[in-house]
DNA sequence: GTCCATCGAGAGAGCGCTCTCTCACTCGTC
DNA sequence: GACGAGTGAGAGAGCGCTCTCTCGATGGAC
């Protein structure tokens, strides 16, 4: 039952290791008829090269670490930027010819097991994602000499290649829909200011206000469906008389949304609502959330890329990608 | 820049690479003050070993592969089951020491590189969701010796250990609990039917409304939001006196909630709707959806889990997990 | 004091592959 | 016909670790 190696399909197509290496490896410099006879004895005794003795040999592995961070209690539970860019990333690098090994940190003693792999050899590279402001990974891994890229802007302190989508710009666009539309007093739900994407949204919902002389009026959620709902009632409290609200992502607004609905207000008559992101539950809302587009999956795909070209030593720059708004019903 | 190897350590605990080893793999027969000058080696150099040498030595990987079939076009994309099966998987295993490699098969070729790399020895294990009941993977990583569970039930023509919830039970749930509100013409939207759940939600709806002498009327979805909403328009224009609906998954029962709106429909006094799964996004629907909860975490832990048995040569029996209806207000 | 059992350290042979280096051989050229 | 260049196959030395086997040292028993 043990897998046929090297020498055995070498003996059996009556030639050296060598030759068989070439063959397997597709290079050039084989005769075709050494590379028939290789080729046949590989196919009849079904072999494939070991993984391990392979990286053993060459000092590469073809693995990529695909790290998430997900705090215990965290946001990848049910998030669909979780699936999209996974998904995304996955099919990318598999058609890259990489394996793809997922690493999930935020528990306690991760950071060193995710230290650990990467010092054990076993990805070429690694890719960042959903990281919150404080996380010493992205420094440490740079530092162990692993190519990474991160997805989404890392903090100032580490300068790593990324992509991002223009997250001041989109809150800008979001701002200024309900500006044109007539509302007067615009709140925002925030996600968890730790977070790069969280502070640029905020940001950009600031900007734009404050170019108008309104104050701003925010509370702090965390980029999920409960915490919109919590921070929607809160900002109801402070303020009863605010006729807009932006959320810093869909989740947050469908959370908004129904704390919304029941306190009464009418969507959009009462309350305008913008969300951020445009994933497909965006539409599905009562009524249909009008979002910030974000191109997730093209973020995630280009991501991918740019680790793929890191990995080839080409140059990497980082990317910023443009969003625009979906105008639905509920604004 | 290069990384110390066990040698390095030999060398300057002055003591043999023999020794190291024992020391680094916790081997109880090595004297306190060998270890120690051991130890003390291992962390000034920052030694770790190699991942691809020790592979290639004991022929085990501590590798675990996620399979999960995603044909292009298919339901991972913003399915919560994916992030939640995957984050639980991916923390269960790595609790146990174990890595995770995510494998998206479905695309062309895919299955073919996903026997390459468990033929390859990449992985030690690996474990198989959301199959499609054609699929050959299944016989075919169990044909390679590689320790395989299922998270779902596999079709017949395999027997390997697996974890479900008792999705025929929960099906009868959801129906018996339409039944007993007085409705009388109960729909179903159906998964697609080459998946053993969506087969077997539909059995469970089928046999419950036959007791009952009842007609079934069913439309085949494909697990997501838009072929729910699909197939209850499809369903309103051939039964417009339908009172009731079940959709197999509430990803299609909150796209049946929106066609429903869309016609003009109440819920739940022209029409009750009851889901399946109790995702996080059934009680911010409007109205909060009536659904069987399933035991997504549990399922996917127990998954882990019975694979990890399989590895360490234990006994691994299937498991059946219960599930409960979840009364809200859309039924 | 001698012998045997026991314990722990070291030596060395792999694990399966890659890759450089060497060498045999063919072909073209003068 | 001899020589040089060029082509392609084989030999063999690693890659970094594990693990068995051997052997020296130590301790206890008589």
């Amino acid at each position: 039952m043990k897998r046929p190696t090297l020498e055995a399909v070498a003996a059996r197509a009556g030639v050296s290791r060598s030759s068989v290496s070439r063959v397997v490896n597709g290079q050039a410099t084989v005769a075709p008829e050494i590379r028939d006879v290789v080729m046949r004895a590989v196919t009849e005794l079904g072999y494939v090269p070991n993984g391990a003795a392979r990286s053993l040999a060459t000092r590469r592995t073809n693995a990529i670490a695909v790290i998430v961070s997900d705090p215990p209690g965290g946001v990848v539970a049910d998030d669909p930027m979780f699936s999209a860019v996974v998904r995304t990333v996955s099919r990318e690098l598999e058609a890259a010819g990489k394996r793809v090994t997922l690493i999930l940190t935020g528990s306690p003693g991760s950071h060193l097991r995710v230290e650990e792999q990467l010092a054990a050899g076993h990805v070429d590279g690694a890719m960042l994602m959903s990281m919150h402001g404080a996380d010493p990974l992205p420094a440490a891994v740079e530092r162990m000499g692993v190519p990474v890229v991160t997805h989404g802007r890392p903090t100032m302190s580490v300068d790593l290649p990324y992509v991002d989508n223009d997250n001041v710009g989109g809150a800008t666009l979001a701002v200024r829909y309900l500006l044109d539309q007539g509302r007067r007093r615009i709140a925002t739900i925030t996600g968890p200011l730790d977070m790069i994407a969280a502070q640029d949204r905020l940001a950009g919902y600031r900007e734009t206000l404050r170019d108008t002389g309104r104050r701003s009026i925010a509370a702090v959620g965390e980029f999920n469906r409960l915490s919109g709902a919590v921070c929607m009632r809160q900002l109801l409290d402070d303020d009863p008389a605010l006729d807009a609200v932006f959320a810093a992502n869909d989740l947050m607004a469908i959370g908004a949304l129904r704390a919304l609905r029941e306190a009464g207000r009418r969507v959009p008559d009462d309350v305008a609502v913008v969300g951020f992101d445009d994933i497909e539950a965006a539409s599905y809302t009562a009524p249909p959330l009008t979002t910030v587009h974000s191109p997730m999956s093209d973020q995630a795909r280009a991501t991918a890329r740019l680790l793929l070209c890191l990995l080839e030593g080409e140059p990497a720059d980082s990317v910023i990608m443009p969003n625009e708004l979906v105008v639905r019903e509920s604004a």
